[in-house]
DNA sequence: TTGATTAATTAACATCATGTCAGTATGGTC
DNA sequence: GACCATACTGACATGATGTTAATTAATCAA
């Protein structure tokens, strides 16, 4: 493969990008493929055969771009998760208001997940019948969780939520929003946003920020940035 | 196969129990089977043959008792409700105090649901391979949702839960309570019962009593038989 | 105990999806 | 237009599934 690499001491093109946007292509169509199938199919229902027949590519085909059913879910899920990731950021990174940027963050969640919530659960089934999707998973869980410790902590330090571990209440919100999202739109006809956004709101600001908040959406609450190691006295 | 009944006006019986023992001990064998193989490994990995395998008896067989390993995992799911049915009682009947009761019943289900991690986790891959098994879990959480709105809403009528919709609150802590005991005990090595208590005795607690009572798990709130329909003034 | 009857069991088969490979076609570059 | 790497395809081997027809074993009546 690599033998006529040594004729010459100096390589231009070691990867030749001769026809590179052919294949990328095709991986392409077969990834869109899988999305249109997975709008109304279940995944379990997903065989390569089905799914190959809706591009104009051969069946033995799949097997060059993706070694299984599974490492295309992988794929999905990558893309899933940096969708997601995306409209979570106001809350992790903003300044401002936290209750306010918390229900705004969430709305967003709750926005991306109707949109993509039966590819969500084709991936959740997925991860039950394969080993890696589902190492995949939950890594992405923990990610969101690393994160949202993260946050709670320095809300901690600014003295805005009290103090206690908070890993357990990261993974557990974390949970929460995962289950409803493919409970509720997973399946079409999917259920209404509105009152999961309400349920998962009331959730996190409640157990984050105290009942109080829960109806309003907005505190008098405000977040500055945390000035790190100050001057010793 | 009813062809002999009709011979005179009284029929002993109509089922004969003639070899019933044996078939019924074929059937409890070939579950257990699938109990001893689910724990140590998962359910993507059995397949009729390996699960056969453990027993004393043929492949085939296997199709006498189960339509395919979809119905067996829905024999076994009806298992495990009844089997979690049996702990939560104390919170969803007696009467007491309402937080040290639920404190009571949570620590009961996270006992079983420790206890029965890998069959649980089992449950929910089957489900995403196979829609009545699906369903069935669903309408499992549905049918503990049932008890738990109805338990919400029996304790704000007495006035010790503020007034709201009871219905997305249950399905959510629900959800909680499953969605970590599938993560936490699914596979082993299985993680420690003491904190995944911890974290839903808190949501639990907190979104119903209020927070205050989180740390202590008993409170002076008491819980009292509400009179039905008193007598009209 | 014995034979009749029915249930339980099995060996062998047909089907289907999977994943592989050797040979063919194609598109991009010179 | 010719070459080359890359992409594609038809045909095959494998493994799990679920079925059927034939065999075996257990129960009960006499």
């Amino acid at each position: 493969m690599s033998a006529k690499l040594s004729v010459s001491g100096v390589v231009f093109k070691p990867e030749p990008t001769q026809t590179i946007g052919r294949s990328e292509r095709t991986r392409a169509e077969i990834l869109d493929a899988a999305f249109r199938f997975l709008w109304s199919h279940s995944f379990r229902d997903m065989t390569v055969d089905k799914l190959m027949g809706l591009t104009s590519i051969s069946r033995p085909s799949f097997y060059n771009y993706f070694a299984d059913t599974h490492e295309l879910m992988e794929s999905l899920l990558a893309i899933l998760e940096s969708d997601i990731l995306k409209g979570v950021n106001p809350w992790l990174c903003d300044d401002g208001d936290p209750v306010a940027l918390l229900h705004q963050s969430l709305a967003a969640e709750v926005r991306i997940c109707y949109r993509c919530g039966p590819f969500l659960k084709a991936v959740t089934d997925a991860a039950g019948t394969d080993a890696r999707v589902e190492a995949g998973w939950y890594e992405m869980l923990d990610r969101f969780d690393d994160a949202v410790s993260e946050r709670i902590a320095a809300d901690q330090e600014l003295g805005l939520i009290e103090s206690f571990d908070p890993r357990p209440l990261a993974t557990m919100l974390n949970q929460v929003d995962a289950s409803m999202y493919v409970r509720a739109f997973g399946q079409r006809p999917r259920g209404r946003p509105e009152p999961v956004l309400e349920a998962i709101s009331r959730a996190w600001i409640s157990s984050l920020y105290g009942q109080k908040w829960v109806a309003s959406g907005t505190s008098t609450l405000f977040r500055k940035q945390k000035i790190v190691s100050p001057e010793p006295l």
